[in-house]
DNA sequence: AATGAATGAGTCTTCATTCAT
DNA sequence: GATGAATGAAGACTCATTCAT
């Protein structure tokens, strides 16, 4: 247990400094709640960063690799309709990345990156692109298969994208801070939101 | 420096405060750098704000004031197809409130609404019902003019605003970073947002 | 009327400046509230006196002549016994210098004088030295016409200063806090004082 | 220098707070000159007091407590004459209180009671109340044991407690400043006053 | 002469970081 | 490794003082 517990701490340390961060802002975040979130003393937290905005690259890094590990893989080699596809993708990710405490995440990103320009660089390339070349390479592979009218792939990836993100950052802002405020139902908004664009997309009417 | 302005400082201080707060952040943002933004000194803040929390409040109530007026008004009284009023008021909307400073106020919202509930419920008051309602207004007025299909009136507005609002974020964050990143044109995603969700709300093919 | 105000000016912010110092302490006192409380605005005070230690200089000055000029004069000539003088002189001071707001200097002094030390020089030898040697010529007086026994000149003059002073500090500490807690009735107080000097607590002479 | 020393560190903050305090006034007084009194840094205050205010209010507290204790048991179970007793009390009062760094108290009360009007309720209930009680029960005393003539109790408490407190207050202003006016021989001071006050200056009652 | 907007030095207070235990 | 007492740089805020009007 002890063992098993000294392992665990950086883990848990960058749980407990990802939920401070994002509920308060970085920089008002004291590394004493981050510490005692995690149960450890205020010195503690130096034995494994080297100073609060290390800290705060840690959280970002991990939590980000989360996000971009759940983005993947699941389009690769699917057999069905791309709008089931879409749809599929949106819950997915929603389901593994959006309901745990990673969503926080993008509250993060997008409030302190004009403070860490370091980050937007690795935000572009390692979430950004991506996730936009996986949805792009979906909407094309729409196309292709004459499911989908010719939209202008960027925007439309963006059109589709920005809703989930507002959903987290909804989530984490205003829904935080009381429950009547909450999103009554994030996935039933999803499938409107697909469901929208699947119908602004789709040559023809789809059956409902 | 000093000139005798009483009447214009307080405009002067609150339009610094909301750059400053936005690119910082509430909390890393120094009371002397919205002054000489502002062109004053540190002092001079507090002749016309007590506080820095109390600036924070001022400024936000001062732009939302701007972001709910510029909301209102447009749509009543139109004649023309709903489509096209949406689409109006979208661009009419960007124009006025996306492309001006005051469209930072909404990261500001969303990063310190956690650390100032208060201001949850004057913005759910103030500007989240308001703004619903009027979505949702259009969306019925389309819908009895046999405009649109039937859809979920709450989750559809959501839908419709979530992609605004990412813009105005986006704008301010990994957009302000570098100008490779801004979105190169805000007006065309907005029209393409807009465009496929009419697509998708029209009970039949748009003419294009 | 505006002739007259002008040539008031310096007395009603000395004045003004005696109340804010006794009542919050030199250093906590602000100039606006001196300003204030002589009915002008803040830069005024500066057409008057050059810097706020130079006003505390002159309130200490001004009052301390008040305190001075009412102590001498009554005891020469005086022609009856050396125990009604002193009662009378008590008395009289305590109706022209205790009963005003120039009592309050002696807080002040009190309070500043470690912060002044300069004061000390000049309230030593304007104050104290002559306020000390007329009580001990009393004191010799009534020794030398056999009223009173041999005593220490300079303890007994301190004992019978002390208490006057001492209700001049009170009036403007706890005296001022609340209306129980004001001396009911300082000029019973000062009776009883002299008296219990003059005459002795005892019925006969103790033996020693 | 980084000791640890937990245990002692309120106890010299609050005797360096003391010191400051009397010798600066309350508002005058610089945390950092506490702390450097005593021998920490400026931050280190505020692990044992969370501000300035309540550093104050534990130092009246604290020296109020010392002050009060010292006050009473003496007199009880004393078998000999009221006199002696009255100057065995005001000397050992002296010796325990008034030449020890708490007689400051006195001098912070009477500064600060206007400030902090909460204190005088404490002061009043706590110090005044007890030693004025103590000292009307043994006039009471000298009066039932026929030592002493009928005097006003509560008058003639007061004329033999003020010259005491005056010591006090004079020792923290004017004696602080230089040795030549510093009281040569308090406790010659007050063997005289409470002679005085117990012999009268008179040779034979004085006919009224 | 009088005003009060503006200034900026000075203080309180916080908190990231260090390090003796 | 873990702790938490101690540090001191940094930032909010105040207020004596100045000066254009």
């Amino acid at each position: 247990m002890r063992k098993r517990r000294k392992e665990a701490r950086p883990q848990e340390l960058l749980d407990a400094a990802l939920e401070v961060f994002v509920e308060k802002g970085f920089a008002a975040s004291k590394m004493e709640d981050v510490a005692s979130r995690a149960g450890v003393s205020k010195g503690t937290v130096y034995l494994y960063f080297p100073s609060k905005e290390e800290l705060l690259k840690a959280v970002i890094r991990h939590n980000l690799s989360i996000a971009i590990a759940e983005g993947g893989g699941m389009a690769a080699g699917y057999e069905g309709s791309t709008a089931e596809l879409l749809k599929l993708l949106a819950l997915g990710w929603w389901e593994r990345v959006g309901e745990t405490q990673a969503s926080g995440i993008f509250k993060l990103i997008i409030t302190e990156m004009r403070n860490f320009p370091e980050f937007a660089e690795f935000y572009a390339a390692e979430v950004i692109d991506p996730g936009q070349r996986l949805i792009e390479s979906m909407l094309q592979r729409g196309i292709d298969r004459g499911e989908f009218r010719e939209v202008p792939l960027r925007d439309t990836a963006h059109a589709l994208i920005f809703p989930m993100l507002m959903l987290c950052l909804h989530k984490h802002s205003i829904g935080a801070c009381s429950a009547a405020m909450a999103h009554t139902d994030p996935r039933a908004f999803i499938r409107n939101h697909i469901d929208l664009a699947l119908h602004g997309l789709c040559r023809r009417p789809l059956g409902h």
